[in-house]
DNA sequence: TCAGTAATGGCACGTCGTGTCATCACTATG
DNA sequence: CATAGTGATGACACGACGTGCCATTACTGA
């Protein structure tokens, strides 16, 4: 590998979520980003796909990760089981060399722009597709699948915003297992 | 109001629509559409936000409906009765007006372009939050509010998606009984 | 010393989306 | 019938995004 000035990537994330929270994503262009960085423009798109994608680097490997833990849990457990003992322990290593400041800092920029709110939409999307096949390499049923998947995705959602929420309080698995007996009370209240 | 010719709205989402399925989203521009509809690009931008926004007109007034909804059912009614009685009967009130025929179509567009699959994923979750709000005018806690929310977008995206599957063969409010039940089955099988 | 590889720089280009002003069609009022 | 007002459209310029293409630089291995 061709070494310049090491860690390109590493700055242009730096560069662009400091100058995110600055001025605003729309107000700063690619190019602001790559001086900051001591880069091209040109160079940027090679490392992202687009301006989004910057503040979503490295969670393409999230599904294959997802499926090595789906594979090596036993295989007695049933969906619902799975989600609730396998979910809280290994949801933190999603965020494994981020700091919580980061995170924070990542979620107020997020927050403040529906684009990328939609792009982080996408990337959930993307972790309940991989979530889904490992459900079904389990030889659960294709409707039963994608529900466990929905539901483990957006339990997972709803309990890291909480916990970003009240700045990493109670700890990640806590506030996870704290969401899914939520859960589990609301979908178990009879109906009619 | 003044006018042209009438409906220039509906003419740019007719061409938009087969000018996707004939040669793809990335490859049509708005030039193109617009002179398929005889308007120029400038009026494209003044009806809809964006390119994809063409494909999702309309759904802005989704949340005050469905606030209206919720606010006339009985409060009597828990969240998880609201969604098993209520979301089959006025689910299919989203699709007004829509052929089955056009919504198979958008969704081979939506299902064909990452971008379009996200701007559906944010409507979803603009609908969630009317939702989410809903339920708290009802009385509901947040953390609750937000999973009851959640649980009927996914009940409804994943019924409507198997709906279009089969051509619309079982019909809408069928297919969203049968995947709420499935929900209930999942989350009710004991843990650990 | 020289060839090969990988990351970067530089440039041109098409498309997207917006700001701005002029123009056209219709309406209301006298 | 005339005239002013309103709302939708046309026309143009412009900045930013994202890509294709080729040259250049730095490192690696023979």
């Amino acid at each position: 590998m061709g070494r310049w000035q090491p860690g390109a990537r590493e700055r242009l994330e730096q560069a662009a979520l400091d100058l995110f929270l600055e001025q605003g994503f729309t107000e700063t262009t690619v190019p602001q980003i790559t001086a900051r960085a001591g880069l091209t423009t040109r160079t940027f798109f090679r490392h992202f796909a687009d301006k989004r994608e910057v503040l979503f680097a490295g969670e393409e490997l999230v599904p294959e990760r997802v499926a090595r833990l789906m594979a090596e849990a036993p295989p007695s457990l049933g969906p619902m089981e799975l989600i609730t003992e396998g979910l809280a322990p290994n949801a933190a290593k999603i965020f494994a060399g981020r700091s919580l400041d980061y995170l924070l800092r990542r979620r107020a920029v997020i927050d403040a722009e529906p684009a990328l709110h939609e792009r982080e939409l996408r990337k959930f999307a993307l972790m309940s597709k991989a979530l889904e096949q490992g459900f079904r390499d389990r030889g659960v049923d294709d409707l039963t699948a994608q529900l466990a998947a929905e539901i483990a995705v957006t339990t997972f959602r709803i309990a890291v915003t909480r916990w970003l929420n009240q700045h990493g309080d109670p700890d990640l698995p806590a506030t996870i297992n704290q969401t899914l007996a939520a859960m589990r009370h609301l979908t178990n209240t009879s109906s009619a």
